[in-house]
RNA sequence: GGCCCUAUCGUCUAACGGUUAGGACGGAGCCUUCUCAAGGCUCAAAUCAGAGUUCGAUUCUCUGUAGGGUCACCA
């Protein structure tokens, strides 16, 4: 191809299970490719095989790049599945030529047919140039004549690919790298049909923390984008973590828009290694977004908290104490329903034992709880007053009674939430138990 | 097993052949109002091994080792 030829990439998923990281990473690799080159993003539905092929699947991977907010220039694939006549065309030439023929084979598993087409394999030398990797070379001879078809109207991948992608002029072929292995034969299949070779990339995988391939199968639906989607991870960041697999600018800059992304991006500096998908990373960036949308961040609090508690006034500073422990919205769903927040509402339950701070008396936490009680509207007074007959021994009672709980926030941060009326009742309640 | 790919802190990674091997996540410690969270500061933590090339290798070459991928009438 010459420079000046407009990118194309390709986006061929195969509706046979839910978009999955990996697959996302993929396209999200090539989207940055063809956006910053002004190209063109194809995407076509790898659904030859109609035993596996589910509509839904098409479905979710449709729904969840739509999530992402990256999508192809079309969200209509185009389908292999309704492409079988130009297939055939093909196969016909390929078979007139004597470069496939018809097989006859030997039945030995059941389901088997008794007839294929295969590929006449040239058993040679095939070496290609990797943008990722580099120079790879194959010795084609250990494929032997591979099956390209089960029949005139049931082509295989291989010869599919090959196909659609000289059909719609694929100039770059951008995907993992568990494909290096298929490429030899794709190149076979191109050079038997005269076809322009593309530029491969091959992307590294996304492992998980056991080092393998992330799989369905394996390591459960957190290979799914839309278990991130109902975990209220944010899309930006889960496409930020995810060009981070695999990809980083060279500088310490790790937080990227997607303009910044395409901006950014460059092919050339993608690992060759494997990267392990880590989610406690994914949590950070989550987090760091969340910072970036508070006022959304916190209305979404609000409301989960009036779903759960009844439509009142929230204090805003206690949807702030909720904001500061989240990194996830559903961080949000955990805190109300492990009933960590509802003292904030109800008076809490106090273990008299729990009252007191290390080492002090019945007699000493009554007597610093009735005082603080008097000068309760006043913060200035309570830390000097803390400060007079130590610090824990003061605000430890003080915090414990308002919240029955031995981790919260503090006691200043209380009041000002429950309020100086509530707060007395609170600490005559603690007074009244000791 | 054949073929292919890969190899820097636990993880993601940076480093024209010359750096005290840098950053981030996570971890540890300290500070900030008793506990928690948030924030600030500090610390620990890596060039797979062995040869070779070179004045000098994380970087180049080879061998070994380890890990991964792939070997369908799936994609």
């Amino acid at each position: 191809m010459s420079e000046t030829q407009k990118v194309i990439v390709r986006y061929p998923p195969s509706p046979t299970g839910m978009l999955h990281m990996g697959n996302a990473r993929t396209f999200l690799f090539n989207y940055l490719f063809a956006k910053q080159n002004g190209g063109q993003i194809v995407f076509r539905l790898e659904d030859t095989d109609k035993e596996r092929s589910k509509k839904e699947y098409e479905d979710d991977i449709i729904e969840n790049l739509k999530w992402l907010g990256i999508e192809p220039d079309s969200l209509s694939p185009i389908k292999q599945s309704e492409r079988t006549e130009i297939y055939k065309k093909y196969l016909n030439k390929l078979i007139d030529e004597g470069k496939a023929y018809l097989s006859k084979e030997e039945i030995v598993e059941s389901g088997q047919r008794n007839k294929v087409i295969r590929f006449k394999n040239p058993n040679k030398k095939i070496k290609f140039d990797d943008l990722i990797r580099g120079e790879i070379e194959f010795d084609t001879t250990e494929l032997k004549d591979f099956v390209i078809a089960k029949s005139l109207n049931e082509p295989i991948y291989h010869l599919a690919v090959v196909i659609d992608d000289f059909e719609m002029g694929i100039t770059h072929v951008i995907r993992g790298d568990d494909g290096i292995s298929n490429t030899p034969r794709q190149i076979l299949i191109q050079e038997a049909m005269a076809m322009p070779r593309p530029i491969y990339a091959h992307l590294p995988m996304i492992l998980a923390s056991d080092k393998t391939k992330l799989s369905k199968r394996k390591h459960g639906e957190q290979v799914s984008v839309s278990y991130y989607k109902e975990k209220g991870y944010l899309p930006e960041a889960v496409i930020n973590f995810l060009a981070m697999i695999g990809w980083n600018p060279g500088t310490d800059q790790e937080i990227f828009s997607i303009a910044e992304l395409i901006k950014a991006f460059d092919i050339k500096k993608v690992q060759k290694k494997g990267g392990i998908f880590n989610i406690e990373k994914l949590r950070w960036i989550n987090k760091e977004y969340i910072k970036l949308q508070k006022n959304n961040t916190e209305e979404i609090i609000n409301q989960k908290l009036k779903e759960k508690f009844g439509d009142r006034m929230i204090h805003p500073k206690l949807i702030e104490i909720i904001f500061e422990r989240t990194e996830v919205i559903f961080d949000v769903d955990m805190f109300i329903e492990s009933g960590e927040l509802d003292y904030f509402f109800n008076k809490p339950k106090l273990d008299k034992e729990k009252i007191l701070w290390k080492g002090e008396s019945k007699e000493e936490a009554k007597k610093h709880l009735e005082k603080i009680s008097e000068i309760s509207d006043n913060k200035e007074k309570i830390m000097q007053y803390a400060e007079q007959i130590g610090k824990g021994e003061a605000l430890w009672p003080l915090r414990y009674a308002l919240s029955g709980r031995e981790k919260s926030p503090d006691p200043f941060t209380l009041i000002e939430v429950l309020g100086v009326e509530e707060t007395i009742k609170r600490i005559q309640n603690a007074i009244q138990l000791l």
